[in-house]
RNA sequence: UUCCCCGUGGUGUAAUCGGUAGCACAACAGGUUUUGGUCCUGUUAGUUCUGGUUCGAGUCCAGCCGGGGAAACCA
């Protein structure tokens, strides 16, 4: 699954090289703002950039793009890291746009000194007025024609914070009738006092992304410079301002289309309310969409990164089906997860022919997958536990499990079949009375009849109980931002996108360490909370379940 | 309404210079299997449409239709 796809940006890059472009460096950069936690699309991101550069033998920055102090928090700074170092990669760079924020000022004077930019007096709102409309021009600022000495003045008195916050703005002088809004004179440099997560109060006027991002990119040395398709309007400006500014290098920007996903929502906006308004239990709350959500799912970086691989790169704006991602772990936990025997809502059933006190110890398979991780002894007594779902008192047509008179294998023992069924008042089946064959043990049937059925189980006396967290899609809906004006996309959400349980599970896994990730049999692969679980007490939850054929075959009857 | 970008099976993504539309997921059918898992085999299904250029068009051109983006002192 992990095979390294080829898009358009390789032939992009292709064509620079082949023109000798970069002296043949590909230098690329991850440039997140450290303003919330990364997701899954910037797990994409992350791979693409990281890739490249490896494929290219080029190098690949991590950059923050801190350029919005009100916004911006140390937390997140080191999450992101800690991300992308967990996703498998490691940055050639590290750098802060706030890092070069001395340098962008001068450039800032030498726009000025070259009469590419002037300071406005304009407020917000007058601003936006005079920028105009989509189809209707832009008005010039009346400020526009300040004189380079006048200018140069105003901007250092701006620096020097003898403006209130708001007051005064530098923007570039180009042209208020291009149908490109970005080019109507953008803003460049905001007075605003803010204390900076790096650079403190030294600084009131902070530059804009477009005035700090390509500038950033040509002092690192970037050669491609990849980003979202929403910054596509920006690249005219971006490439003004690289001609403008006496840069050290000439990036380039190539767009990408924003990965989308179903049953998620994938905007920072609606990530943070979510975690604020308490929907989900913090930014890693497994059912998140962020990397930190999808790690304490249990989802491995190989397997992200698989799903990234797999996924593509393109213009064309698109949706990725959710069991592209389920997929891919599934793939991943099927070679590595150790096999072990859970019931989540279990039946007692006892095995009228086994005494009462009588162990027999037999062999499982740890998992088929990997021979080395060999087997384990597993406990067959007189009462064990099968999943309430694995009964029906009328099996319906292809229900090869239990059912009155009907035979199934126990998996690992030997086949029993059920001979009574007994209830409560309310008529809910509490128990099983059965007969096992002796003669049917190591998968065999001596008179060679098809035993169709085989369902998992514990032993009732030799298992314990551990807490199991199910989760399922946050939201309810594949689009849970398709929804009409005024409703509120919150009512998209998944009721039962987490059912809190208990399993009764084979008693060696209540040693089972954090971190460690287990298929229970039939049922799904589950992985040891790291944030949960203490010593003794594990606690699971699931990363997803496995593949269903027979519930998909039910449904379909209905 | 204006400008820009994008349209390949249900989904995602390939197709060198214009030369047999391929892969993966999903769906469906079957095989293997002590997990209705995994694995294996097969089937269904596609170039939005209309013209044009060409011996030949997914690819080039025109138009239409459809989708997305853009009007922050956010990134």
């Amino acid at each position: 699954m992990s095979v390294e796809q080829h898009h358009f940006i390789h032939d992009e890059i292709a064509r620079d090289l082949a023109h000798g472009a970069n002296e043949g460096r590909v230098h690329t950069r991850f440039p997140p703002e450290p303003n919330g936690y990364l997701h899954i699309g910037h797990a994409k991101s992350i791979c693409v950039n990281f890739g490249l550069a490896k494929h290219y033998n080029g190098k690949c920055n991590l950059r923050f793009d801190d350029t919005n102090p009100s916004k911006e928090e140390q937390e997140y700074v080191d999450s992101i890291q800690a991300d992308v170092r967990w996703l498998g990669f490691e940055w050639d760079a590290l750098y802060y746009a706030s890092d070069f924020f001395e340098q962008l000022y001068q450039y800032g004077e030498h726009l000025i000194q070259h009469g590419n930019a002037y300071v406005c007096d304009l407020s917000v709102d007058q601003i936006s007025e005079y920028r105009g409309w989509l189809d209707r021009p832009g008005k010039e600022s009346p400020y526009r024609t300040r004189s380079v000495e006048e200018n140069l003045d105003l901007f250092r008195r701006m620096r020097a914070g003898e403006f209130a916050d708001g007051t005064k703005t530098l923007r570039a002088k180009i042209d208020m009738a291009s149908p490109n809004p970005n080019l109507r004179d953008p803003v460049l440099y905001r007075i605003m006092r803010a204390h900076h997560h790096r650079t403190g109060d030294a600084w009131c006027i902070y530059p804009m992304y477009d005035f700090a991002h390509g500038q950033c990119d040509a002092l690192e040395g970037i050669t491609h410079s990849i980003c979202t398709l929403e910054f596509e309007i920006h690249k005219p400006l971006y490439n003004w301002l690289i001609q403008n500014l006496p840069v050290p290098h000439h990036p380039r920007q190539i767009e990408m289309a924003r990965l989308q996903l179903t049953y998620t929502v994938l905007s920072k906006r609606k990530l943070l309310e979510l975690v604020k308004s308490g929907t989900v239990d913090g930014w890693d709350d497994p059912r998140m969409p962020t990397i930190s959500g999808i790690r304490r799912r249990g989802y491995t970086p190989e397997a992200l990164r698989a799903f990234c691989d797999h996924i593509g790169v393109a213009r064309a704006t698109s949706t990725i089906e959710r069991v592209v991602l389920e997929n891919a772990i599934r793939d991943d936990l099927n070679k590595r997860a150790t096999r072990t025997m859970a019931v989540l809502d279990p039946i007692k059933v006892t095995i009228e022919n086994i005494a009462a006190g009588h162990v027999e110890w037999l062999d499982a398979v740890n998992n088929p997958e990997d021979p080395s991780a060999g087997t384990r002894k597993i406990a067959l007594t007189r009462t064990v536990y099968i999943e309430r779902d694995d009964f029906r008192e009328e099996a319906p047509k292809k229900y090869f499990r239990l059912a009155p008179g009907k035979e199934v294998r126990l998996r690992y023992a030997y086949c029993i079949t059920c001979k009574e069924v007994k209830k409560d008042a309310e008529g809910r089946v509490v128990e099983l009375v059965c007969t096992y064959d002796p003669q049917t043990g190591h998968g065999q049937t001596p008179d060679g009849r098809k035993v169709k059925g085989i369902l998992h189980w514990v032993s009732a006396e030799q298992c314990v109980d551990v807490p199991v967290r199910l989760y399922d899609h946050l939201f309810a809906v594949e689009h849970p931002d398709d929804v009409p004006e005024g409703v509120d996309w919150k009512t998209n959400l998944n009721p039962q996108s987490l059912v809190v349980t208990s399993a009764k599970v084979e008693a060696s896994l209540q040693a089972a360490a954090a971190g460690t990730h287990w298929q229970f049999e039939r049922v799904g692969y589950f992985y040891v909370d790291p944030k949960d679980s203490r010593p003794q007490a594990p606690v699971f939850l699931r990363t997803t379940t496995l593949k269903d054929t027979w519930a998909k075959l039910e449904k379909r009857e209905d």
